[in-house]
Formats: structure tokens, sequence, C-alpha cells
DNA sequence: TTTAGCACTCATATATTGACAATGCTAACA
DNA sequence: TGTTAGCATTGTCAATATATGAGTGCTAAA
């Protein structure tokens, strides 16, 4: 589609725009490619017809589209090599043992988001796959327990239940038995219907104040099964010269704010994704990079969140980075 | 200090700027005080001389100064009545039974920030004085454990403990055995000291793989007595117009994202506490409200931050609204 | 003590200008 | 046929000018 000097023409103005925020000229190109201003204005026209390439107004630089950033990610982009030091950053992460596999990602996510001024998002599914392996309820005083539910991936969910009438501890206890081991095994999305149709029939049958036993936990079952949302780093890309006014970071607050919205982003096939601009449902200046991972059977999603104009070669490498040394073991 | 006119025209011009965000004229008044501009205009100017009221350009209308606030909260201010549609709002949460005093704070605060546009921050010394009445630990693997600690109010504090080494099963439940017996009754923030002190010696004497042990119970341990903050509605605030310049913006979200910030607002006595302006150490503009609460022996912070243009009588109202709800048994 | 009236000041909005940075196009060149 | 020099053209940006209106301070009279 593109000749040699085309695509080096694009990768030239996509990069450059990248590191400066301005749009780039055809002077500015000359020597890089060789040849005088003049040609390089007949290839910048060239691109301009076919829609990688837009000027701000009719006698400026040229700026990548987003069709534009489309090809230069789909066609042209390859993975930077990592530096030195930032290799380095990420590597501490990875020796310190004691971290699981939540923490690593969440820590490096951290790191990530400094080291790319973007906005880091960790999506865990922690718990909807997760099977409970254990359950525990805890006495605080006559009318609150503590229910604690420990899935077999380690994750550790917990409720406040408070039971106004008076319940034997009996009932409680032979409750509790009955819970435990009805529903070890089971999802923890799955948990709501198992405790419908399983547990409290026989719940009914054995145990006296059943109804109010059987609420409680009712209701603090299928609180468990939500997801978690992490975000580092949202002061980060509003440094960003695009976001150089105060409607447009308010409107970017608040979409953070909106929990809805990250959700929306978990829905691709596996691999590194990235979404320009109006791909996003976002913001038309915002991209979106997002990977999937699943290691030891734990399922996630980590993205990141930043302008158009992001070192889309160094957030690619990094996110690799971080799922290989996923895989070795942690 | 303050003749009568003077508190009169004190308050309708702080109130009107709270209002409308504009210096306020001399014009507006004349109606409501019934007398001429010119009037008002030597008043105001008397106003000035004292330093209650400022000018924003030579022949601006007037503004309340830092010191107007503060004369404003300090003598003039009283609760306002809350509207019924407020209250039940409020009602609502107090009415469900089955939230604990936790809930029922972060839940409140989320409702006030809405009603307020301003943005609420929760400080829980969830743990630091909570003493541990249980201590569980979980096996996920061959490796990897889960301690949970859980205190006499009801928090539940848990950590992953990876340990490197094969440590038979029978050293594991000895050491939490020992743990278990010798921290219980323990203050959260005191649990490292015990631990270095008095358990180490023991399980160095009873337990074989007593180092590689030790150290893993002993970091997740200290990792348990930090504080818990949360923030809603951070973009509220950020609506007004007093932070209408992307940089003002920025540098709010910045001090939003350092929780260090929000500790230092923690520090005075009892009651609620205005800081205004300069007072606040955050930020000229800003006004942050604080109330400690202990109820049933549970301590903590609420506080509202927005512009020092915010409505003091309706934030007070709100916060007292909470607290005498929270005395009321929750 | 209050007020009417007037001169004065400053913010805000809009238009005008010149310098500059690019571009597109044309015609000449290799 | 592809490349380039030259020039008119176009739009940005910043500085400057101009008009308008809202508000004040001051003074003199009620």
């Amino acid at each position: 589609m593109l000749n040699d000097r085309q695509t080096k023409l694009l990768k030239i103005i996509v990069e450059d725009y990248i590191k400066t925020a301005r749009p780039v000229s055809s002077k500015a190109i000359c020597d890089i490619l060789n040849c005088s201003s003049a040609t390089i204005r007949n290839e910048m026209s060239y691109l301009e017809e076919t829609g990688l390439l837009e000027k701000t107004h009719i006698s400026s630089g040229r700026v990548p589209s987003e069709k534009g950033y489309r090809y230069y990610v789909d066609h042209i982009l390859e993975p930077r090599e990592l530096n030195g030091e930032d290799m380095l950053k990420l590597q501490t992460i990875v020796n310190n043992s004691s971290l699981m596999l939540d923490d690593y990602i969440s820590k490096s996510m951290e790191i990530v988001s400094e080291m790319t001024n973007l906005t880091a998002i960790v999506l865990g599914k922690s718990s909807k796959d997760n099977c409970v392996s254990k359950v525990e309820v805890v006495p605080i005083n006559e009318h609150n327990l503590i229910a604690i539910v420990i899935t077999d991936k380690g994750h550790v969910e917990h409720k406040n239940l408070t039971i106004k009438e008076n319940v034997s501890i009996n009932d409680i206890k032979q409750t509790v038995d009955l819970i435990n081991k009805m529903i070890i095994g089971t999802q923890l999305n799955e948990v709501g219907k198992v405790l419908e149709y399983e547990v409290k029939p026989i719940i009914a049958k054995y145990v006296k104040q059943h109804e109010v036993l059987y609420n409680a936990f009712y209701t603090a079952f299928t609180d468990f099964a939500k997801e978690s949302v992490t975000m580092t780093g949202r002061k980060n890309m509003l440094m960003q010269p695009e976001f150089n006014n105060a409607d447009k970071i308010r409107d970017i607050i608040s979409k953070f704010e909106d929990k809805e919205m990250v959700d929306k982003i978990e829905e691709n096939d596996n691999g590194i994704n990235i979404y320009i601009g109006s791909e996003t449902e976002f913001d038309d200046d915002v991209t979106i990079v997002k990977m999937k991972y699943d290691a030891q059977g734990e399922e996630g999603t980590i993205a990141l969140v930043g302008p158009k104009r992001m070192e889309y070669d160094k957030v690619v490498a990094l996110l690799e980075y971080i799922k290989e040394n996923m895989k070795e073991g942690k």
C-alpha cells in the first residue's frame, strides 16, 4: 500500500509528533530523508489524500490522523528495546518472591505508569472464576458476625452480617457447617444459585431461625462476586498538552470515576489490544492499550490509558515484558 | 466588633458570593438592606479596611477575603435546616440495619459528596487501635499461605505469605498456634513488637524452620497497621469555577493522589473543624471541613474538601446529622 | 446619616496588524 | 518521470487598539 519512502515518512512523522506534540513540517524532515522539503510535501499530500495524515489548519505542518496511528500500530510499530534502567526496576519486582501474582501485577503497573506517564488500570477477575475453598464465620458481638470466604486461588473476601433477632449460637454454627459442606468447590459467581436451590431447603429443615440466617448469608455471599478495579497515575496522562483545558480534564476525570467505563474496556481477544481515539468510546484524544493475562489459571486484564500520542513502542514492550515474567513462574 | 448592619452585609455578601461565584456589587444589595447603593459602598469600604472583604480589581464588586470567611464561619454561620429530600436520603442509610459503622459512614459520605458537590474523604483508623481477636492461616499450595487477622471491632485484614523453602505443615501449624496464643488481645500496631520480643524467642526454641517462618509472618503482620483512606467525588469540586484552569486542576489532582496530604489533615481537636484557604496548607482556594467521630469505641475522621466558596451552613448541618445518627446506636 | 450624581477605573470583548511558519503550485531541471 | 527552487497564499500567534459596561470613590446637598 505505501512504498518504502512513504512508510518511512509516516514513521518519522508519527514518532516525531509523539515526541514533540507539534505538527511536523516538511523542512524538518528533509535532512533525515535526504531530499528537499518540496519532495516531502508531495509525499505528505499523498499521505493526506490516503487519510493517514492531517493538518491542523491550511498552512500547518502534518499530524497523524486516527487512521495514521492505526496504520502505524498495525504495520510499522515494533516494540522498543527496553533500556537497562527500566528493566532493572521491573526485575526487582519479579525477584521479590514474597509477592503473589496479584501484587506482582499491581506493583509492576504502578511502575509502568510512572515510566510512561500513562494511567494504569488493573482489572482483576479476582473472584468470579475462583472456587470457594473455605468459609469461616467469626462472631463479633450478639448481632454481628463476619463471614470470610477463601478461594482456591488465594483470594479472601469478607463481609459483616448483622442479624437483628436473637439467634442461638448453635443455629449459627449448624448453618455455617451446612454451608461449608455444600458450597466448597463452587465457583464464586455460582454460590448464589447453590445457596438458593440446594442449601436453603436443607437449612429450612434443620435450623430453627432459618429465615433470618439464610437472608443474612445470602446477601453477604452474592456481594462477593464483583470485580476489583484499581487505577494508578490518574494524574500522569493529564499532564500531556492534549489535555490542556479545564473542561477536557474534567471530562476525563469524570469518566475515570465511573467504573462502568472501565468494564467496557474488557471484552476483546487475547494478546495486546490497542484502541485508538474513537475506537475507545472514551475520548477521541485517548488511546487504551490492554492486555489479558492468564497465569496459573488466574485471569485478568491490565490496561494503560493515555493520549493517542503515546509511545506505542515502549508501551508494548513493557506489557510484553510483564507478561513474559508472569509465565516464568510468578 | 461589627454592628448589626455590617454583620448583615457581610453575611449577604458571603452567601451571595457562595451562590453565584461573582463579586457582589453595592447595587445588588440595596434592595435587601433598604438603602441606597452609596450607603452600602460606605459600609463596604469599612469592611474592606477591616480586611473582611476584597476587590478583584479597583472597580470591581466585593468578594469575601479569607479573613472574611473566617469571621463568617466563626460568628455568623448557623447550620442550615436540612431539606426533607436530603434528610430522607441519609435516613435510608441509617435505617439499613445490615450496615456496620464503617459502611454507614462511607455510604453517607458518598451521598453527602453528591449533595454538596464536594469531595468526601473517610480516614478510618480502621485498625491501629483494634485488638487482634483471631488469627487464621489457610494453605493455598506448597509455597503459599494466607494469613487472616480479625480484630475485636470486626475488621478483617489478610495477606499472602510466600515461603520459598520447604517447611513442614506441622511447623506451620505449631507457629500459628503459638502466634495465636500470644498475640490475641494485642493492639494491631503493637503486634510487631510482640512478635519480635515475645514470639520470636519461643519459636526459635520449638520450631525447626523458624527463621523462614518468622520472617514471613513478621512482614505480613507489620503491613496490617496502616490506615485506610477513601475518597469519593474527586471530580465534584473540580467543576467549580475557581478551578477553571488546567494547571490548577492538575495541581489538585496530584495532591489528591498523594495520601500523605490526607494524613496531614488529621490532627485537630474534636467536633467540626473548618480550615480555610491558607490554613489548609493544601491550596489557597480550598476549604477543608473535618470531623472526628468516636462511636462504640471506634475512632475515625471524615472530611469534605472543596472551594472556599462552599455552602458552609449546609456542610455543617450534614456532618452534624451524620454524627447524631452515629450516636443513636449505629 | 443618607443619598444623588459624576468622573474614573478596569475587565471583557472584538477588531486590526505584522511577523512568521508552513503549504501548494508552477516551471525548470536531471 | 521524479525532484527541486521560488513565490504567492494562508493561517497562527502575539501585540495593540478600541468600544462598552459594570462598578467604585468622592463630593455636595438633603
